[in-house]
DNA sequence: CGGGCCCTACCTATCGATAGATAGGCGTGC
DNA sequence: GCACGCCTATCTATCGATAGGTAGGGCCCG
């Protein structure tokens, strides 16, 4: 994986967590990076392998620093809280993942496959983890929505307030 | 208000709440109402009028059925509960807000000022009947997380499960 | 050594489709 | 007769995508 491949996608991830899937073109990515929107194809053929991409490794990071904050021992909704809440309180940006989760209607397969595996691989490893599976989904689903509340009043604490619940 | 530009608002209604902002367009919700585009401006002049209106209407009928309910004695929580989950198995899309609010970094202003007002009228009228600040807002985001889980997922019941934990 | 060859990583230019928006005309009913 | 509702036709901007070209680096073969 080239830089300008992994500055594309940096740029797109940013794109994408502000303002979802149609939120983003070729040409501002292009821009972004510092080249021109054809040399972008060349590195993804399609929108929708870009978007893929970057959900793709989206999660690998997400799951990996989950995973290794759990096996130092912490506790588990703790992690999860402070792995959102340093997304959020970092740049101010929606979970990509729930960004583009909220219009999974128009979403090609192949970018809806990597958004789903996201939110099934964290309900897994949530359950792995001991929770119930009501428990896990309450859990993944108050975060996002979280996020969700926290973004659009521009208020990050309204995070704090959602997810405090979930440490009692 | 006309019959046309009822069904106007109707259409970009579901459109909105299956893909978002970025996910309609004058064509379309056109086609859908059996008018041409040029007619859906004379009614709505702009996309962000057209946008502001339809989250405004949303708003107003969410929060008088809210209301309505709250009135007659039910439960708080479980008037909440409901009002989401009627939405979700009623037609299997998204709340309105919510799909807007995701992507709010590329809504204008005229368009995340009603939407702001949902979350803020909806956590005013949660404080008014009771809860706190913090269990308020931890309501509302689970609701609204416990709805993006079951929709990317294509299943009805993760809301159930995300939301079974707000009733006890 | 050096010429031919392919690959990577970009570029310019352009495609057809579609976006939101506008101008101006036609018909119906008060 | 004029206001309302909707039309046709068209504009400009932008979208994702493609065609075709170029500079430069590595590699193999004679």
């Amino acid at each position: 994986m080239s830089d300008t491949a992994e500055a594309i996608m940096d740029a797109a991830e940013r794109r994408i967590r502000g303002a979802g899937y149609s939120g983003f073109s070729f040409r501002e990515i292009a821009a972004d990076v510092g080249v021109k929107s054809a040399s972008v194809h060349y590195h993804f053929a399609t929108k929708e392998s870009l978007g893929a991409a970057v959900a793709h490794r989206y999660t690998q990071r997400f799951m990996s620093s989950i995973e290794r904050e759990v096996a130092e021992g912490r506790d588990v909704i703790e992690v999860w809280v402070q792995a959102f809440r340093r997304s959020l309180y970092g740049d101010g940006k929606m979970c990509l993942c729930g960004a583009l989760a909220a219009t999974s209607q128009d979403l090609s397969e192949e970018v809806l496959i990597e958004v789903r595996r996201f939110f099934e691989l964290g309900l897994e490893r949530l359950v792995e983890s001991g929770l119930s599976q009501e428990r896990a989904t309450h859990v993944l689903a108050t975060l996002e929505g979280a996020m969700l509340l926290a973004n659009v009043l521009s208020r990050p604490s309204a995070f704090d307030e959602a997810a405090a619940a979930l440490s009692t």
